[in-house]
DNA sequence: CATCTACGTTTTTTT
DNA sequence: AACGTAGATG
């Protein structure tokens, strides 16, 4: 394979076989015990255990802040520190690009040396990508195949679901695509999808349309994220010889975040770990989050039968939280059935218990957090060191409102991308045309942006065209140009166009990318699209443009480029200056933080709705560990929080505290604070002295935690119940039906009906609004 | 072909 | 409430 542009590493002599537990004289000669000493000093004795495990199977199951990752590290360094493997020769997968980046570094740094050839460091995706681009053409692609993102895949979906006479409105494209994606998920082609799941969809033709969808990605030279596991699974069952290669050339598999794989990724691991079976999984079947997303915590709760003989090594000392809020969280965990079990330990000193309040509204919530944060930093305390981890992502607006209004610097983690805004996206488009030409999506995208006068109607007669040719758009372009089926002006500007592209085409070998980028995104007219543009955004996305171009830079080629965006969504963000983070408990997890606050603990939000109705108890207690992932993110502090009444869809709605704070473990929480709850717009409300009597101890709390008990826990009546207590104890309203009010917002109006502290009222202008009585004035 | 309007959806989490 | 899309209108 001479001009193998994947150059697999330097796989020159491996060392001879080592024997399980031994290690060859040539091994041994490399081994330098300088080198290798100093980075077993420090560890623990399990942590130790799990670095010099012998050969096999072996599953860590590694608590929250057990130093999971310094382990794995330190396992890889030593394999290649004691010439056990070369770099080439260890796969180590992870689920995040930043994980895999922070693994490269630290072996770096163990290592006392950037360690060159660790190619196979990655995750599950960009190790896929890597694999089916030498082997393309025996999947049916070709080596520059594209890499369709989510929105890409939506709009094709869209596409069949029209050609086959569906309804869209009844059956979405997104639908269809979460089925795909599901299915692909599971390792399953169009013709493994069994009847019954395709029928989910438009009455059947959800196969079909899985099928057509495969088909037309071919034609495109393209994969969506799915395709990268498992065409590459199909890859390896197809063709033997490629499969002996790998399960030859990768030595040793390490796997992090273990439970979060799904049945794809099993089969892919399970078919590579067959040859040396050294295969270790490090995992916490607690951290579980992803099951939406087709994660199946049942692969870790299934490695011992799964690799016949594994090891499994307990990681269970904690170096990162207090007492308090270890065993807070370990309380609040235990309530989950089915799991591995860890008893989480740690000699650090007590510290606070953890912090529960109740709030009248998010604003309220918003601006106390804000005003902690204040405190704290003024008693000395690092921004960076404090987190707000919400359940999701719309609940972080309020927090920026208020942080803008304090001048609090914050920063969003895991927020809007910057490759998915839409100028970013057009300017990318043109590069991905540039770069293949079969790339429909990136064509329909930008075929007319700017305005060239490629309207409606000539498009579909070159979809028409390329439907018929069995082809792409701009290879039937090429064609349509020859002939008379468009109309004259039509015809020029699309011939103008492709012979544009043509151009820029050409010079690709011959420029630099980022140069090529500048001519191509000035030439097209994108440019000055933008500058002619009067709106206030586009200052802005011109803005974004150049800092693309600048971007670009960083990467060796176009092809490079083009690579990283499709499979790196986070572009890298400066983390020197001290902000508050803000992001989603998802993305939170890996991270730790002095201070965490938790906002949102309240039924119907955390645990969500959706998990609830959808995947029942399975659902519920992946809603936990995700609170158990939050708590245990905490080095120093963590308070919860959860609002009376919260606003969804614009609709006012009251809440009922979760059933995640009831169970906390009373002797280490802290409940109420109440000099902030006390004071204010809250005490005010009756819903301050509901709330203070509602706390922990009181006879009320103690009934419904009883009553919840008895039933299932994602039992409606219960939550129900608790509903009606705290509106019935809210329900003496200071105003009475038929009384006349005055709204901010809605005007004058009668009330209609009272329930707590909500209002039906009849607007004289607005018309019938359910509205909070705090926020009418009597009239 | 561009702009306006009405309607519907969104708000779970993402490689 | 806010945003995006589809369809209608100029």
């Amino acid at each position: 394979m001479e001009n193998d542009p994947f150059d697999l590493g330097s796989d020159t002599p491996p060392p001879p076989p080592a024997q399980p537990g031994s290690i060859s004289a040539a091994a041994r000669a490399n081994m330098d015990a300088r080198r290798v000493g100093p980075m077993l000093d420090g560890l623990n004795d399990e942590q130790r255990a799990a670095v010099l495990a012998d050969d096999g199977p072996l599953l860590l199951l590694a608590g929250a802040g057990t130093g999971k990752t310094r382990a794995l590290t330190t396992r890889i360094a030593h394999k290649i520190a004691t010439g056990q493997a070369w770099p080439s020769q260890i796969l180590a997968v992870t689920f995040t690009n930043k994980a895999a980046r922070e693994m490269k570094e630290r072996i770096s740094s163990l290592m006392g040396e950037t360690v060159e050839g660790m190619g196979w460091l990655g995750t599950f995706h960009s190790i896929s990508v890597r694999i089916l681009r030498r082997h393309a053409e025996l999947v049916d692609l070709r080596p520059d195949f594209t890499i369709l993102d989510t929105d890409d895949q939506i709009r094709l979906i869209k596409q069949i679901i029209q050609a086959e006479n569906v309804d869209e409105k009844r059956w979405p494209a997104r639908q269809m695509a979460g089925l795909i994606d599901r299915w692909k998920n599971r390792g399953w082609g169009p013709e493994d999808v069994p009847d019954g799941e395709s029928g989910f969809f438009a009455n059947g033709l959800g196969g079909k349309i899985y099928t057509t969808y495969q088909q037309r990605l071919k034609i495109l030279n393209a994969t969506d994220f799915g395709d990268l596991l498992l065409e590459c699974l199909r890859l390896f069952r197809e063709n033997d010889a490629v499969l002996v290669e790998y399960q030859n050339k990768f030595k040793h598999i390490l796997v992090d975040e273990y439970q979060d794989t799904n049945a794809v990724q099993y089969l892919w691991l399970r078919l590579l770990a067959q040859a040396h079976n050294n295969i270790c999984c490090v995992g916490d079947d607690d951290q579980s989050i992803y099951g939406w997303r087709g994660a199946e915590v049942d692969n870790i709760l299934r490695f011992e039968r799964d690799f016949a003989g594994a090891q499994v090594i307990r990681l269970e000392r904690n170096y990162r939280s207090t007492p308090h809020i270890l065993a807070a969280a370990s309380g609040l965990i235990a309530a989950n059935e089915g799991r591995l079990g860890k008893e989480l330990w740690t000699d650090l000193t007590e510290g606070e218990k953890v912090n529960v309040r109740g709030v009248w509204d998010g604003d309220e919530e918003a601006r106390l957090t804000g005003d902690d944060i204040e405190a704290y930093q003024r008693a000395g305390d690092k921004l960076n060191e404090m987190a707000i981890l919400v359940r999701a992502s719309f609940q972080m607006r309020e927090f920026e409102d208020r942080f803008i209004a304090l001048g609090v610097p914050y920063r969003v983690i895991g927020g809007p991308r910057f490759y998915e805004r839409a100028e970013i996206r057009d300017a990318n488009a043109y590069f991905r045309l540039i770069a293949q030409a079969d790339d429909d999506l990136a064509f329909e995208r930008i075929c007319n942006k700017p305005r060239r006068g490629l309207g409606n109607v000539a498009l579909q007669t070159l979809h028409d065209a390329a439907r018929r040719q069995n082809t792409s758009l701009y290879r039937a372009a090429t064609q349509l140009v020859q002939t008379e089926e468009l109309k004259p002006a039509a015809r020029r500007a699309l011939n103008g166009f492709i012979q544009a592209v043509e151009r820029w085409r050409g010079l690709l070998p011959s420029m630099t990318h980022t140069e090529l980028a500048e001519l191509v995104l000035d030439e097209s007219g994108y440019t000055a699209m933008w500058q002619a543009d009067k709106s206030p955004e586009a200052p802005g996305k011109l803005e974004n443009l150049k800092e693309l171009v600048r971007s670009m830079d960083e990467f060796e080629n176009m092809t490079g480029y083009l690579e990283h965006i499709s499979l790196v969504m986070d572009a890298q963000t400066q983390e020197n200056d001290d902000k508050v983070s803000l992001m989603t408990l998802h993305a939170a997890k890996g991270l730790e933080f002095d201070t965490v606050f938790l906002p949102g603990w309240e039924e119907g939000l955390f645990p969500h709705q959706r998990s609830l109705d959808e995947s029942g108890t399975k659902g519920l207690e992946e809603e936990r560990r995700l609170a158990y992932v939050g708590l245990t993110r905490a080095r120093q502090r963590a308070t919860i929080s959860f609002a009376g009444n919260r606003r969804t869809h614009g609709q006012w709605n009251s809440a009922i505290p979760s059933r995640f704070i009831d169970e906390l473990p009373a002797e280490h929480v802290e409940v109420g604070d109440t000099e902030h709850v006390g004071s204010g717009f809250a005490s005010q409300s009756r819903f301050a002295n509901d709330f203070a009597a509602s706390s922990y101890n009181s006879p009320g709390w103690q009934r419904a935690q009883a009553n919840r008990s008895r039933l299932t826990p994602s039992d409606p009546p219960t939550i129900q119940a608790r509903a009606e207590t705290i509106v019935s104890n809210m329900s003496d309203s200071p105003y009475q039906r038929g009384e006349r009010i005055f709204h901010q917002k809605f005007g004058y109006g009668r009330i209609e009906a009272i329930e707590g502290n909500k209002l039906t009222v009849g607007f004289e202008k607005a018309g019938r609004k359910k509205v909070l009585d705090t926020y009418v004035e009597k009239h």
